[in-house]
DNA sequence: CGAGATTCATGTGAAGTATACCTTTAGGCTTAA
DNA sequence: AAGCCTAAAGGTATACTTCACATGAATCTCGTA
């Protein structure tokens, strides 16, 4: 494991602890909210041609004219929902016009037709159960609040909800007349996303659009040295760091916000070791962690049979690999994987699911990033898909530690 | 030898089921007049 | 008689199962050179 291991459990055992802050008088921080990604600050950098755009598009509201749908696409971490989110509130500010911003990936909150709509009644102070209505109820309700009222919903992420059938929602409030007063605002990085849109529906929503293109390096820098300057002790980093934190976030698509995360962290890492200087060997630090931070949130989150799974998948997968030299990374076929599920959860006196759901829940783990699948045709031997883990070595080590002690 | 048929193992869509939870309704019990 | 509680009836969303059909290239088959 060496030195840099042991930094490293030091760092992993880091949680934010109530005390920590107080005890060391001398902090790195100043404000660390400032350094937090859903911080809105007072401007925004280099999306003056965006904000303005969004703004001359929402304009006709104010004098009570309905303003177009848009649709906003862009990479991740290009500012598209803290843009969005700025230039509501600069419009709360200057009239009372209700906006609710609604993220559609969070599981179990938002992800469904039923559930979004029961989370955007909420939002409007209407409180409904979580089942047991009718879709139609809870669209009844809506309008009934809706009516008359012009209202602009922000769909972050909506391309999360057409996996479920969420489309229907689409559908149902860009076609009804009652939602008159409604202006959607729809977010989202995929760009294939329209093509998977009922074209009505699809005319309707991207009346205009509004493309984010990914910050440059020079730029980064500027938006992470303003963070810097407001939150954090001007001697505890030097422009250089802050240039190469830039520097790399620009080659990784123009991120922004996963730049300022890696600088949060990196200032909690110093803190937590009690320096006063953050240096770029704490960047690394705060790189490694946040990968490793990512994926057992990722992981624990997942219910109990996607766990299993995936534990089936990081056993077979180093059993292949102690027979073979590791040189081809690893691949796994559903069958195999079905079948060493089955004993996990035979050991575990857990009722296994069938081959079907197992194969949804593998798409499931594709979508999220912790695996890569494929489906390959191997002719006479049938046709499977290939499924190849996409954790990191160092980080799967943990993540099969944390597995193994519900499972082992 | 090569074109077309076959085959395998699983992908994938559609429809059905179990579960947990919701509202409405109606009967029965209590209470107060 | 009015008010309140409870249980049954009727209904929904979601996670999962069952059924059935679709896929696609390695292999097999068989006619032909």
């Amino acid at each position: 494991m060496g030195v840099w291991g042991v930094l490293m459990e030091k760092v992993l055992k880091f949680r934010e602890n109530i005390f920590s802050n107080y005890k060391n008088a001398s902090s790195v921080f100043i404000d660390k909210k400032v350094l937090s990604s859903n911080y809105i600050p007072n401007r925004l950098l280099h999306r003056d041609q965006e904000i303005t755009q969004l703004r001359d598009i929402l304009l006709p509201i104010l004098k009570g004219y309905k303003p177009s749908n848009i649709f906003i696409y862009g990479n991740v971490g290009t500012g598209k929902t803290i843009s969005t989110k700025f230039v509501l509130n600069q419009l709360g500010e200057a009239s009372n016009i209700k906006t609710i911003y609604m993220n559609c990936k969070l599981k179990k909150v938002s992800d469904t037709e039923y559930r979004l709509l029961a989370q955007i009644l909420k939002e409007l102070g209407v409180w409904v159960p979580e089942t047991g209505l009718p879709t139609s109820v809870l669209y009844k309700k809506f309008f009934e609040v809706v009516e008359g009222q012009n209202i602009i919903l922000v769909l972050d992420e909506i391309d999360a909800l057409f996996n479920h059938s969420g489309n229907e929602f689409l559908y149902n409030i860009s076609r009804t007349e009652t939602a008159n007063g409604i202006i959607l605002i729809g977010i989202t990085n995929d760009i294939t996303f329209k093509n998977h849109l009922d074209s009505r529906v699809c005319s309707s929503l991207s009346e205009e659009e509004i493309i984010f293109k990914p910050y440059d390096a020079r730029q980064l820098y500027d938006i992470l040295n303003e963070r810097v300057q407001l939150g954090l002790n001007p001697s505890s980093i030097a422009p250089e760091i802050v240039a190469k934190c830039a520097a790399a976030a620009a080659q990784e698509h123009g991120d922004a916000r996963k730049a300022i995360d890696l600088l949060r962290i990196a200032a909690e890492i110093t803190d937590r070791l009690c320096l006063d200087k953050i240096t770029e060997q704490h960047f690394e630090l705060a790189h490694e962690k946040m990968n490793i931070d990512r994926v057992a949130e990722a992981v624990k989150s997942q219910p109990k049979h996607t766990q299993a799974l995936l534990y089936s998948i990081i056993k077979l997968r180093a059993k292949i690999n102690t027979g073979s030299q590791n040189w081809v990374d690893s691949r796994v076929l559903t069958g195999e994987v079905y079948e060493y599920y089955k004993g996990v959860c035979a050991k575990n006196t857990l009722k296994s699911l069938t081959q079907r759901r197992v194969s949804d829940l593998i798409t499931e783990l594709n979508s999220i990033g912790i695996v890569s699948t494929s489906v390959v045709s191997n002719g006479r031997y049938g046709r499977s898909r290939e499924i190849v883990l996409l954790i990191e070595n160092n980080i799967l080590e943990r993540t099969e530690k944390f597995l193994n002690e519900i499972f082992g």
